[in-house]
DNA sequence: ATAAAGGCCACCC
DNA sequence: GGGTGGCCTTTAT
């Protein structure tokens, strides 16, 4: 499960957003990592903890097609991210979230039946594959506080506030 | 099999 | 504001 079929054409490219340079990987399956990493080479690790087996082929042009889709048309490509059961469903829930709006990680629990996994909810949403698309810098505190963020949480603030003032 | 570590929350002080 | 205990999943021993 860790892994893509090579037949599925597996390919990672780098291209410009508007939050700094983003790796977007993607198969003929769908996407499946979005990452917005400090260097390329953090971006290669990244990759490879994720997919081990997988041999990604280089394709930026692709991925520059895919940025544009995304931050500038505003629409959502095909998505195909890899991960336990709990984690796509936590996953899955947060693609429900309206852009421009907010919830908590106490209701995405509530939203996947399981109101007492709060903690692992907080977890599985750290460990979302792929950012922005799936929409992690929507979920916030209860008590209002922002929570966490995988790349900084100006980051999650720049998001919040980007797509407040797009849609 | 077990331990430790999390993007949390409610409750107390 | 801060500290504590409980909660549940994942990952690394």
């Amino acid at each position: 499960m860790r892994q893509l079929p090579p037949s599925s054409n597996p390919s990672y490219g780098f291209t410009n957003s508007p939050f700094g340079e983003c790796c977007i990987a993607f198969s003929n399956d769908g996407i499946c990592a979005l990452t917005f990493p400090e260097s390329r080479e953090s971006a290669y690790a990244d990759l490879d903890h994720r997919f081990p087996e997988t041999d990604f082929k280089q394709n930026d042009d692709k991925a520059a097609r895919l940025a544009k889709q995304v931050f500038d048309k505003g629409e959502k490509p095909t998505l195909n991210p890899i991960g336990t059961d709990f984690q796509l469903s936590v996953w899955h829930a947060m693609q429900r979230i309206p852009a421009g709006q907010t919830t908590t990680y106490a209701l995405i629990a509530e939203a996947i039946g399981r109101p007492k996994a709060v903690r692992a909810v907080g977890t599985a949403i750290g460990a979302n594959p792929i950012a922005f698309l799936i929409p992690c810098h929507r979920v916030i505190r209860t008590d209002g506080g922002l929570g966490g963020f995988r790349w900084g949480l100006d980051c999650k603030k720049q998001m919040l506030e980007w797509e407040k003032r797009k849609f």
